[in-house]
RNA sequence: GGCGCGGUCGCCAAGUGGUAAGGCAAAGGUCUGCAAAACCUUUAACGGCGGUUCAAUUCCGCCCCGCGCCUCCA
């Protein structure tokens, strides 16, 4: 097995992944802020980060995996305030939201999905320690990190700090700040505002520090992996690299990986354009929730992917593909014995798969490696040379793939139904669907096609399609 | 302007100093009562100009084009 290499931003290099305590990983990701629904480039560092977990556990890991959710920054102040209720109760809906989305994704949950305002006193002792070695001064009763006493500031995204005048940009809030580079700890409240008492003083947390707080409260002081969007970046994760650092004199991240963003049809997603999509709006929309995880893993996460309507098509007719054949494994006859060749084929299958993610999680080489096998076991399924006891085996291969790419469950109506889309009409139950075949069978048999034809439309507008196979056995899909 | 990502078949997208993966689409075929579905096969591509080299899509330089960050935006 080949080692693990991740690209770190740190070094703009690729890496291999050495854990520090051996057999766990422990990893960080910025999570949602929950003052509106998730959009899909959310997803899609979502999506990354959920396969990175996948194929470390794969690779027999223990994943610990730290996810924040930000449920206090401006915006939620201000939207909170404007709907008249506390912010706890108006973050409350977009949490919930951001669970059932993940979900309907398959994403799996991080071992710790942690609340920004669960935690504000261990921000306010972090700023306490920074307080405790000078590294902080105070205006108007905010607290501001110094980043002149941090010399290795801007490591991380190799902006050149010197070069930021004070001043030169528009300020980025009402605070007054020595230096404009300084960044805000801790947040005096305004008239009226939510805000927390505490030892350093009644406010509220910058953004910067809950990470930084919460990572290195499950994690220790130095994690293995932090993941999250390219544009946070800076200055968000220069601002973690800076406290956390100073505070510790430890290092704080080993591998920083960046998920490059999503862009929609050519251009940056965003409100004013109209091209912003929630999962809802795709859901609303029509797309399956497997068509859309298929896209965004579909293109290696350091480059740009292009959401189009075009790439939804080809993304759920390649999910089609890969259930088709699943199901061909499941259900078709095969002649007695095995085919060395067979088992031969498909461990080449899975070493070209891992071989693809353990390269910086290269998800274009580990499809690739799945469809040169469906190829390959279709011919021989063909031929007759495909032999029933290869099909567990190559069953087992296409499970082994899915606990990775989490694909393969003909769940989607199930998921959407869960969120309130899809179909209105009630779906046919299983059995029911067994039987209405039964009976056209029997139909065909004694040559009564008007009557199977009949059945046949009848599945089809129940959203059922009937596929009548070469040995005589009929599989049926959900469109 | 600074930093960064990218321009490969109609579309999406790997990859490599020497015969350029894979998916979707298209065309042809197999199967079928008809059809559909499914499956198989085939086709076709390295932004431009120089340079290094026996050999460049791959390395170097310049140019053109797209995108991002440089203001709490994944």
């Amino acid at each position: 097995m080949n080692e693990i290499h991740l690209h770190n931003t740190l070094t703009n290099r690729l890496e291999p992944l050495s854990p520090l305590h051996p057999g766990e990983v422990r990893i960080y990701t910025c999570g949602p802020t929950v003052y509106a629904f998730a959009h899909i480039g959310n997803f899609r560092t979502f999506v990354f980060q959920d396969i990175l977990r996948r194929f470390l556990r794969y690779r027999g890991y223990r994943v610990l995996q730290v996810m924040n959710v930000t449920d206090v920054d401006d915006r939620i102040i201000q939207n909170a305030a404007a709907a008249g209720i506390g912010i706890r109760d108006y973050t409350e809906k977009y949490i919930q939201a951001f669970l059932e989305d993940t979900d309907a994704l398959h994403i799996e949950l991080p071992e710790e999905l942690v609340r920004a305002t669960d935690h504000i006193e261990d921000m306010v002792t972090l700023i306490e320690r920074l307080q405790k070695k000078s590294l902080t001064y105070t205006s108007d009763g905010s607290i501001y990190f110094r980043i002149s006493q941090f010399p290795a500031y801007g490591k991380l995204s190799k902006i050149d700090v010197a070069g930021m005048q004070a001043g030169a940009r528009v300020d980025v809030d009402q605070y007054e700040k020595d230096d404009a580079r300084d960044f805000a700890l801790w947040k005096a409240p305004k008239p009226g505002e939510h805000f927390w008492d505490t030892r350093i003083g009644p406010g509220r947390p910058g953004w910067h520090i809950e990470c930084s707080a919460m990572a290195m409260k499950y994690l220790g002081d130095t994690l293995d992996i932090h993941t999250g969007g390219v544009d946070l970046a800076f200055p968000h994760h220069e601002n973690e690299i800076a406290q956390s650092e100073a505070a510790t004199g430890h290092p704080f991240v080993r591998l920083w990986l960046h998920a490059e963003h999503l862009i929609l049809e050519g251009q940056k997603m965003s409100k004013s354009l109209g091209n912003f999509y929630t999962l809802r709006d795709l859901f609303a929309k029509g797309h399956k929730p497997s068509t859309i995880r298929y896209l965004l893993l579909s293109v290696p996460y350091r480059r740009q992917l292009n959401f189009t309507e075009d790439g939804l098509t080809q993304a759920r007719n390649s999910v089609e593909r890969l259930r088709n054949f699943t199901a061909r494994l499941k259900s078709a006859q095969f002649a007695e014995g095995s085919n060395p060749e067979i088992q031969a084929r498909i461990e080449k299958a899975e070493a070209d798969f891992d071989a693809g993610l353990a390269d910086d999680i290269n998800t274009a080489i580990a499809l690739a490696a799945i469809f040169d096998l469906v190829r390959d076991v279709n011919t021989a399924m063909d031929r007759g040379t495909f032999r029933q006891q290869d099909a567990p085996r190559a069953v087992a291969a296409m499970e082994k793939f899915d606990g990775i790419l989490a694909l393969l469950a003909d769940d989607d109506e199930e998921k959407l139904r869960k969120l309130g889309f899809g179909t209105s009409k009630p779906g046919l139950s299983v059995s029911q669907i067994e039987t209405m075949i039964e009976e056209r069978q029997a139909a065909k048999k004694r040559r009564d096609f008007k009557r199977s034809d009949e059945i046949r439309q009848q599945l089809a507008d129940s959203g059922i399609l009937l596929e009548d196979t070469k040995d005589g056995a009929i599989r049926w899909k959900r469109k």
